[in-house]
DNA sequence: AACGGACAAATAATATATTATTTGTTCCGT
DNA sequence: ACGGAACAAATAATATATTATTTGTCCGTT
C-alpha cells in the first residue's frame, strides 16, 4: 500500500533525473558495478533499467562495451527541436479543443507554482516540467503525450547542459505567462504559434553557445 | 565482424517480432522462465528485453506480478492511428522536399518487393513495412523517424490481429502505388492525402471488425 | 625510441541460486 | 454448501557466481 516501486523503477527514475538534470554529461561511461552499489541494488537491475532507457534515447548500448549516457550534438538539437514543436502543437489543439474547467485550473496552478521558481533548483525544473505537461494534457491521445514526454525529457537535457554556460537573456516566465493567456482564452492560433516561438528560440540560443563542441 | 548480435537483442527481435505479428495475443502472460528457455538464453536477458519492449509500448508490466502483452482497445487504436497519421504525413513531406534520386529508387525497389508480395506471409510483412519505411526515411530527423517506427509496430500488430477475422477488402496495393506515384511526381500535397486516407481507412475497417471486445 | 605482442586487470555479459510475493488449493468452521 | 484462513506451488524479483570480452600495461624486439 505504502511503496510499491520496483528496483528497477527506482534505477530508471534516479538516472533519467542525472541525465536530464545533465549531472551525467554526455558520453559519460555508465558503470553497471559502480551504479549498482551507488543505488544500493543489484547489476541486473541496473542493466534493466538502462536498457529501458536505451529505448527512450536517453541512454545508448555499444555491444560487449557497455552502456554510455547518449551524445549530443547541433543536427540532433535541431531534429529534436523540429520534431517537438510538430507533436507539442498536435497536443496544445487537442488540449483547448477538449480541455474542461478542471483542465483550466490545472495550467493556472501549474503556472502559479511556476513563478515562485526560485525556491530551488529541483523545484523549479519540477515546476516547468509540470506547466508543459498540464498544457498538453488534455490532448486525449496517449500516444501524441507520451512522444511529447519523450522529447519534453530530451529538450530538457540540453536546456540543463546549457545552464552551466550562459542563463537566458530572454523573459521566459513571461513567454510562459503569454501562452497561458492564449491558451485561457481559446485562441488555438495564437497559443500554438508562441508555443511554437517558445521552443524555437530555447533552441536557438542553444545553438549559439558553444557548449556543443 | 559477422554477428555481433548480442542475447538481448535476439530476445526483443524476438518478441517484437512474435507480439507485432498477433502470435502473441493482447493481454497473454509472458512467463519468464518459459521466455526464457524457447530463446535460450538466461531470464536475465529475457527481463532485459522485456523492459525495453516497455518501453516501446509492447508489453505491459505489472509489479511484483510479472509481464503481460500490451492491450488493445478501440480508444488506443483511434489514438494510435491519428498520431501515426501526423507523424507520418510530417515524415513524408520531409522526404519529399529532401529526398535524392537514390530515396526515390528506394521507394521503387521497395514498392515491387511489395507487388510480388503473396511469396510468404513473413516476406510479405517484411515488404510492407520496407515500403513505408522507405517513403519516410528521407525526412531528415531522428525522432521523428525513431516514432515512426513505433507506431508503425504497434498499427501492425492491430493490423495481423485484424486479419484473423477478414481480410481487406480493398485494393491495398493500389493505394501502395497510388502514393508512390504521387512521391515520385513530388506532388506534397496529394501524397500526403493517399497517405492519410490510407492509414485512416485501414483503421476504419479494423474498428468495424469485432476482435476488439 | 617506437611498435607490437603477451599478460593482467577490469568489467560487461551470462548463468545460477536465493528470497519474496503472488496465486491456487485444500480444509476447517459456520 | 459457502466463505475464509492456512498451506503449498509457482514465479517474479533479487543477489551472487561464473564466463567472456575488452582495455590497459609492461616488456621484448627491431
Amino acid at each position: 500500500m505504502s511503496a510499491p516501486e520496483t528496483q528497477v523503477e527506482q534505477v530508471i527514475a534516479r538516472l533519467r533525473r542525472n541525465i536530464v538534470s545533465a549531472r551525467l554529461m554526455p558520453g559519460a561511461k555508465l558503470n553497471i558495478a559502480t551504479l549498482a552499489q551507488e543505488v544500493g541494488v543489484s547489476a541486473g537491475a541496473v542493466r534493466e533499467g538502462l536498457a529501458a532507457l536505451q529505448a527512450e534515447g536517453l541512454v545508448q548500448a555499444e555491444p560487449r562495451r557497455g552502456f554510455r549516457v547518449a551524445g549530443i550534438s547541433r543536427s540532433d538539437l535541431s531534429e529534436l527541436t523540429e520534431a517537438r514543436v510538430a507533436i507539442e502543437r498536435l497536443c496544445l489543439e487537442g488540449s483547448i479543443k477538449r480541455g474542461g474547467i478542471d483542465w483550466e485550473s490545472n495550467c493556472r496552478r501549474a503556472f502559479e507554482s511556476l513563478s515562485e521558481q526560485s525556491v530551488s533548483e529541483a523545484a523549479g525544473m519540477q515546476a516547468h516540467e509540470r506547466f508543459h505537461h498540464a498544457l498538453v494534457s488534455a490532448c486525449g491521445n496517449r500516444w501524441l503525450l507520451k512522444m511529447q514526454r519523450m522529447l519534453y525529457a530530451q529538450s530538457e537535457r540540453y536546456r540543463h547542459l546549457s545552464i552551466r554556460f550562459a542563463s537566458p537573456s530572454r523573459d521566459v516566465l513571461g513567454e510562459h505567462g503569454q501562452i497561458l493567456d492564449a491558451v485561457l482564452s481559446r485562441d488555438t492560433e495564437k497559443a500554438t504559434t508562441l508555443l511554437d516561438h517558445h521552443l524555437r528560440e530555447t533552441a536557438r540560443q542553444l545553438l549559439q553557445t558553444d557548449f556543443l563542441t
